[in-house]
RNA sequence: GGGCGAAUAGCUCAGUUGGUCAGAGCGCCUGCCUUACAAGCAGGAGGUCGCAGGUUCAAGUCCUGCUUCGCCCA
């Protein structure tokens, strides 16, 4: 016997093991079919994934779930990454903590260190993703740092630069005191900060009096060498060329005329510091300026600073201000506003540096990039992210793609000791090609982890081999990711894909909404506020946390997670298990190999399962009815899915399995189901199909249930995971009778209504009298129907005739095309009855008003087009015979 | 400073091109342990769709301005 309630673990725990002993998410090579590829974005092995994860991972297990059944080729390719300055940074704290550090265990024992959390994590994500039911295919699993992959970074290095995008400079960067490393413009977060606006007297070199400089940063004038004014300036004649002494340094310094300078800023004086600010660089290298250089790559004051030398820069900037009081020449203090750049990874504000990096030139990569999306080779949902996409690539920058840390891809690039010579070479050289002495060096740096994952959609593929796997599976289908690595990844995966593959890396771009706790921020392992997702499928189950993902997740719209949300798909999940439990519980009809006939219901069962329902069958119009919905409801699954709109697609099959099956055709199917013989058959057979049809329809979100179910469906059946879906016959589906079950449920929903609003306890049962319209006919469309009214509403004696009186002392209610009475006799409360539907025909006195005055209004008429009159005209009319039932009634009343 | 998103029932959110679009889930009220399911069944209450204008025969839906919140870029 089942259970009662549905228990999630055991049954993913089951299917997991089956799906993975049959190899069911293997890619397949060599095949006809069509292919279908989702790469994963492969996430950082720093730690556990987030429900934030959950999301995308649960999205392309959707799709890849749905083109398998579609009888496509797929292949959903796992990976990790190994996150160079985030991996580096957790591992360089847990060494802290043991006492040690980085540097006293070198580089190598430290990338020892590293492998081992790699795998300590990567197990725990693997857990993770098994969990969730994700059906990726494990044997082709890839690591940005696997000796493939590896060496498809240094063959793109390489060919970048031999073309002379690649190039190496000292230059500016934004630099992280903390993490001891260069990082791109992309890592740099803005923020508002509550800071001081300090304003400093220079005084002439001849000693004829001062300018006054406003800066945030006062710790940096240690490392001026000018002041600029904007040459708009009206002082600007007379004090270029000016010199000024700059405090506390003795250092003699010019005035010079920039037009970077805001002459309306602060003074309109600006000192610049070109080791120490972006803008003051550039300055410095239009007006030849020598930096100074005072912060070192630790964030302390060097030499330079004299007397500040060793301090923190923070601590600096308080000695310097009050050296400046004690001489005199701080002039004034406001309270400032300013954004200031952190580091995304930990938070350290940034300090521009300036170091020797490799840079990477972007604009001749960047121009394809820019026209696969604007002529829609490659098209974003939602659309808005092209915009976003576009715009930075027309406004792009070179990217630094070096950084000072040992975990990650050396750069291939190697010194010759004797001659200088440079040698960039995908394998590792001996000797020098120019010199042919052997002393090389490799460079000390590694590359940006982005510059692995760029190639992620062809190096796990094997790339630059030619292989099978890029031939079937390049370009792939659908990227899905978040919004917030756009720049970092999307749009540089698009400009390699273009570079060395000649074609884009894929068609889409499905840009998830971001997964925020109820205080709305993002769930992050670094603020530690997810729930893991394992802990949430352990209580609720997979297939819940799945399908309420989807059923959360409008597209682009942000999700507020909060566990108890999940009740949805948990409850929607034991519905499930136990309408199975109901349909499984009637038995099952003998198979066959005679022919079904014309019948659709039983061809379309020998469709779906592969094998005929046999013996004498009997359908009814309930029959008829749920698959003429279903197969409505699989059209609007698919269309839901297609359209990326997991929410419509979830909703669609929730409402028809909940609310059309079980509340409707299920309670219609047990007077049938009591009976032996050829009608129960009959409704076995229909409800073993739609429950075996929803299972298929559902199994891309909730693969476990589905596969459960499926199974105990159809024990011979090939699993559901690995099902090839087959299109269900036509003819199933009938207007005109969907159109008399809507009237069917109507007259059921009134008579429960009448019998609540009087207090009739439920197991009484009670007559009915309907009064239909006169000439309608609808006493013979109602006649199939009778026996069910009375089944469903508990009624004794149903009569449905034309022109009947309303019986002394009943209960009614107004259809469009009739009375509903409930003889009451004695019970009745006649105040009380006249008050309920005065209220009723006021309401639709009003409705119909307001058709009427439409209706009067020629400009309506004229301009309307002609489907919506006619529509207003028959709401119009019905609630004119709605008006009129509900007014015979209250006059019968008296 | 520029751009983008959000504001709909007590709560969380749907509502695709303007014309049954005023909805769902949760919560609430009433009645039911009706042999699939109390994680359930039946019935019900509850919203001038952020504010102010405008376009239109017709606006939750389009336009303008404003308010509040969030994000991105400079």
């Amino acid at each position: 016997m089942l259970d009662k309630t549905y228990q999630a673990g055991d049954v993913e725990a089951k299917w997991s093991e089956v799906w993975r002993k049959h190899r069911i998410f293997t890619a397949g090579v060599g095949t006809d079919l069509p292919s279908y590829c989702i790469i994963l974005p492969p996430p950082n092995i720093t730690g556990k994934l987030t429900v934030g994860h959950a999301l995308g991972t649960t999205v392309q297990d959707v799709l890849v779930r749905w083109k398998r059944l579609q009888g496509h080729n797929t292949l959903w390719l796992p990976g990790t990454d190994h996150a160079g300055i985030a991996t580096q940074k957790v591992v360089e704290q847990s060494l802290e903590s043991r006492g040690t550090s980085r540097e006293e265990l070198g580089r190598e024992k430290f990338l020892e260190e590293c492998w081992r959390w790699k795998e300590k994590y990567h197990e725990s994500i693997v857990r993770q993703l098994g969990a969730l039911g994700a059906s990726l295919d494990w044997t082709r699993e890839a690591f940005t740092l696997d000796p493939g992959v590896s060496r498809a970074v240094r063959e793109v290095f390489v060919r970048l630069f031999e073309q002379g995008l690649i190039y190496r400079e000292r230059y500016i960067v934004n630099w992280c005191p903390s993490c001891g490393t260069a990082i791109s413009d992309e890592e740099v977060e803005f923020g508002e900060r509550r800071g001081k606006l300090y304003y400093i007297a220079y005084p002439f070199v001849d000693g004829g009096g001062e300018i006054v400089v406003g800066t945030t940063r006062p710790e940096t004038m240690l490392g001026d060498t000018a002041v600029a004014m904007s040459p708009h300036d009206e002082r600007a004649e007379a004090f270029n060329g000016k010199v000024v002494t700059l405090p506390l340094t003795g250092r003699k310094i010019p005035i010079i005329l920039d037009e970077a300078v805001d002459p309306d800023f602060g003074t309109g004086f600006l000192k610049v510091t070109p080791a120490h600010d972006a803008t003051d660089f550039e300055i410095g290298l239009r007006r030849g300026l020598d930096p100074v250089v005072v912060i070192d790559r630790d964030g302390r004051m060097n030499e330079e600073a004299g007397r500040f030398a060793g301090l923190d820069r923070d601590e600096a900037r308080e000695r310097v201000l009050e050296a400046l009081e004690e001489e005199g020449l701080l002039r004034k203090i406001e309270d400032y506003d300013h954004s200031v750049g952190t580091h995304d990874r930990c938070s350290t504000v940034i300090e521009p540096y300036i170091s020797r990096q490799w840079f990477l030139r972007m604009e001749t990569l960047a121009s394809p990039g820019i026209e696969v999306v604007e002529n829609g080779e490659i098209v974003f949902y939602p659309e808005r992210w092209k915009n976003i996409y576009l715009g930075w690539m027309r406004n792009i920058r070179d990217w630094c793609i070096s950084r000072q840390l040992w975990w990650g891809h050396r750069i291939p690039v190697w010194y010759c000791r004797e001659c200088n010579e440079m040698i960039a070479s995908i394998d590792t050289p001996t000797v020098c090609p120019k010199c042919h002495h052997g002393k090389l060096e490799q460079d000390e740096d590694v590359l940006d982890t982005w510059f692995s994952s760029w190639l992620w959609t062809f190096s796990p593929m094997g790339w630059p081999q030619r292989t099978e796997d890029l031939a079937m599976f390049h370009p792939t289908s659908v990227l899905v990711t978040g919004g917030d690595i756009i720049f970092f990844w999307v749009a540089r995966m698009i400009m390699a894909s273009l570079a060395f593959m000649n074609e884009v890396p894929f068609s889409t771009v499905y840009i998830t909404g971001i997964v925020r706790d109820m205080q709305g921020r993002k769930m992050s392992k670094s603020l530690g506020n997810s729930p893991d997702p394992i802990d949430i499928i352990e209580s609720y189950g997979s297939d819940a946390f799945r399908f309420t993902l989807m059923m959360l997740s409008p597209p682009g719209q942000d999700i507020f997670f909060d566990e108890k949300k999940v009740d949805v798909g948990k409850h929607f999940a034991n519905k499930i298990w136990n309408a199975a439990r109901f349909v499984l519980g009637q038995g099952c009809p003998e198979f066959t190999d005679t022919d079904p006939g014309d019948e659709p219901i039983p061809a379309a069962f020998a469709t779906l399962f592969g094998a005929r329902p046999g013996g004498a069958m009997e359908l009814g119009w309930e029959d008829g009815w749920i698959v003429s919905r279903l197969v409505n409801r699989m059209d609007e699954f698919e269309a839901g899915i297609d359209a990326f709109r997991f929410d419509e697609a979830a909703r669609t099959v929730y409402d028809f399995f909940w609310h059309e099956f079980c509340d409707w055709y299920l309670e219609l199917a047990k007077p049938a189901l009591r009976q032996e013989g050829s009608r129960s058959t009959g409704t076995i057979v229909t409800a073993r199909l739609v429950l075996g049809a929803s299972m298929l329809m559902l199994h891309p979100i909730m693969p476990f249930i589905s596969e459960e179910i499926w199974s105990m469906l159809t024990p011979d059946a090939p699993l559901l995971a690995g099902y090839r879906a087959v299109k269900l016959p036509g003819g199933l589906i009938s207007r005109d009778l969907e159109r008399d079950v809507e009237l069917f449920r109507e007259i059921v929903t009134s008579i429960r209504n009448l019998r609540q609003s009087f207090n009739v306890p439920p197991v009484q049962r009670v007559n009915v009298v309907i009064n239909c319209e006169g000439g309608s006919g609808l006493v013979d469309r109602l006649r199939p129907y009778c026996e069910q009214v009375r089944s469903l509403a508990s009624v004794e004696l149903l009569e449905a005739a034309e022109r009947v009186a309303r019986p002394k002392g009943s209960a009614a209610a107004g259809l469009a095309s009739m009375e509903i009475y409930l003889p009451l006799e004695g019970i009745l409360d006649i105040d009380r009855e006249r008050e309920r539907l005065g209220k009723e025909l006021s309401r639709i006195t009003g409705e119909h008003e307001k058709l009427r005055l439409r209706l009067a209004d020629t400009r309506f008429l004229e301009r309307a087009p002609a489907n919506v009159v006619s529509k207003e005209r028959e709401r119009f009319a019905e609630m004119g015979d709605r008006k009129r039932h509900l007014e015979r009634i209250l006059e019968d009343l008296g």
